[in-house]
DNA sequence: CCGGCGACTTAGCAGGCAACTG
DNA sequence: CAGTTGCCTGCTAAGTCGCCGG
């Protein structure tokens, strides 16, 4: 693999090389915080059963206070969420428990429930010195457990704390929502060091699972859940030295895609034509997420979670062909749940051939078949694996993302802009970018409110502005008449006035724009993760504009190393 | 080739908090 | 200076992909 070697001194992305597969060679770390301890309900405060009131064992009441907690949420009025919530709170109960509630229906939550919401209101009126206090037990924690070591760097650990226990929601519509997510405790937990480091005490009267000293991972801590039975990881900060090389990587090898991507695709058009089904398969599927950026598709465990697809996993229902639809020929209407049960909508016009081998991948099946039933992401992988070494099907993602950025940044950047502009038509290819990988999201619950006030301010911009105008004037008219210096000067004054107040106007008009047009798109998630920041520093320092206007504090610190390194000719 | 597991990246949302406004 | 707003951070779910054993 080529490597490009950054020229400058010592810079830690390029510190130490390491042979293959090893990530570390010293690890030390002060282990996870638990979540807080179940702490009972006040006497006073009641639970219901079909009218009467009725003490719960500690185990039972505290599975009861996470519905309670919900209480105002819809998914409490699910189905599929109350009867998996009931099924495992009777699990907790004591017998006598057990026998009396049978019936979800006739539990009374709301007195629980009302308790809550006073307590969330009392926090919110706590004194500023009391906040103050927590705030610095927040932080005596962070710097406590927060950091750790490895090799010759202190690191922020991403998320040191475990996930406290409660009821699993997921997203979409999940088989398993309402179900309960136990607390973990010591005995469940893998600590994960070197063996020369000094190694985390568990809490007083607990053990940890196990100690191991795994150099060829990157996890400080991890554990098994309880509702798919994965494991859960304490990593690194995407500000550590590990997660940046990797991000680096990523965006490499997305380079190296841009080398060969017109033979991949030359390669895919002809594959079309192939007398082998699986082949034409492979490349049908290559061509949308080369061209719609769509995911790979992996299969997925029926009943274990929502009913979500990627590229390889389509089926027949969630495509229809439109031999001609609003005078484009060939056009594909393309409709189904994605990852995050995010809705992917789209009619796209394809080539001809495309077209003409869904119909004839649709022959014969039903809805809910599989439209490429001789291919999965294995089985496309290790093509891709053979076109390109790294090259699998996300690295099309990352490459097109990049790609569309630097491309509309050259295309909408005009130079004689002033910095909000700029900003403006950088958001644009942004937002362009999110478009294609589809990230949307829910429009914020003020949006129709804050774009009124806006407005109302840009109304009375215009006319503020309209009245430094006419001020202008008659001063203009004035120092005609006088020809004194004090004229003179007014008129001067009264012309920055109007400059400024424009300036504002125009500001406040591209920030309007701007949130209109942001309003579904979601676009951290490309800048996060799809966006070669080095695209963006380049461009930053290309016209001028502070890194400040385009990356916040964290994204900053991610992306350390691109600001290290790119200089304002990088090309991606 | 298949299924399951493990490790890692990618994802949207809620709530808190800082910055702005009137 | 209080109230509001909008951004950021933390959270954790949900993907991708490689590997292993049969």
């Amino acid at each position: 693999e080529v490597v490009l070697i950054h020229i400058a001194v010592s810079c830690r992305w390029e510190e130490e090389r390491y042979p293959e597969g090893i990530k570390w060679k010293f690890l030390e770390h002060k282990g996870p915080v638990f979540a807080p301890p179940y702490e009972p309900l006040p006497e006073n405060v009641k639970f219901y059963y079909d009218g009467k009131v009725m003490k719960l064992s500690t185990k039972a009441e505290e599975v009861a206070t996470f519905f309670a907690k919900m209480l105002d949420h819809e998914y409490t009025t699910k189905e599929i969420f109350r009867k998996n919530f009931f099924k495992d709170w009777r699990k907790e109960m004591t017998s006598e428990e057990k026998s009396t509630i049978t019936n979800l229906s006739k539990c009374d939550f709301t007195h629980m429930s009302q308790y809550f919401k006073a307590q969330t209101e009392a926090r919110k009126q706590m004194s500023k010195e009391e906040k103050q206090k927590i705030k610095e037990e927040n932080e005596r924690l962070l710097k406590e457990y927060g950091y750790c070591v490895m090799d010759n760097h202190k690191e922020r650990i991403a998320n040191f704390k475990i996930e406290p226990p409660g009821l699993f929601r997921g997203r979409g519509n999940h088989p398993k929502m309402g179900m309960l997510k136990r607390r973990i405790m010591p005995e469940d937990i893998i600590i994960n060091c070197s063996k020369d480091s000094k190694i985390p005490a568990p809490p007083p009267g607990h053990k940890w699972k196990e100690v191991r000293h795994d150099n060829k991972v990157t996890w400080l801590v991890s554990w098994t859940e309880n509702i798919q039975g994965s494991i859960k990881y304490i990593m690194l900060n995407p500000s550590s030295r590990i997660k940046g090389e990797k991000d680096w990587q990523k965006y490499e090898t997305a380079r190296r895609l841009k080398k060969c991507v017109d033979k991949i695709r030359n390669q895919y058009r002809e594959d079309w034509k192939s007398k082998e089904m699986k082949v034409r398969q492979r490349a049908v599927a290559l061509y949308f997420i080369d061209k719609l950026a769509l995911r790979a598709g992996n299969e997925k465990e029926e009943g274990e979670t929502a009913d979500t697809v990627g590229c390889c996993s389509l089926r027949v229902e969630h495509i229809k062909l439109h031999p001609e639809l609003d005078g484009q020929e060939y056009v594909v209407e393309f409709d189904f749940l994605g990852k995050d049960s995010i809705r992917y909508y789209n009619k796209v016009p394809v080539e001809k051939r495309v077209f003409k081998n869904l119909q004839l991948f649709m022959e014969n099946k039903q809805p809910e078949d599989d439209l490429f039933d001789r291919l999965n992401t294995s089985i496309l992988n290790k093509h891709l694996q053979d076109l390109m070494e790294g090259l699998t099907a996300k690295v099309f993602r990352t490459y097109n993302a990049s790609i569309t950025l630097q491309q509309q940044l050259k295309e909408l950047t005009n130079p004689d802009d002033n910095v909000a502009a700029k900003i403006l038509s950088y958001n644009r290819a942004n937002r362009a970018v999110a478009i294609l990988c589809n990230h949307q999201r829910a429009p914020p619950k003020t949006f129709e409110k804050s774009m009124m006030n806006l407005q109302s301010k840009i109304d009375a911009k215009k006319e503020q502005l309209a009245d430094a105008r006419r001020e202008l004037k008659s001063a203009k008219a004035d120092a005609k008449v006088r020809r004194d210096e004090k004229s003179k000067k007014t008129v001067e004054s009264k012309k920055k006035a109007v400059q400024r107040i424009e300036e504002q106007l125009m500001k406040l008009e591209v920030q309007a724009t701007d949130r209109e047009e942001n309003k579904q798109i979601a676009l951290s998630t490309s800048k996060l993760n799809y966006l070669d920041p080095r695209i963006s520093v380049a461009w930053c320092k290309k016209w001028g504009i502070p890194i400040e206007k385009i990356y916040n504090k964290t994204q900053r610190e991610k992306f350390a190393w691109a600001i290290d390194m790119a200089e304002e000719d990088y090309e991606f």
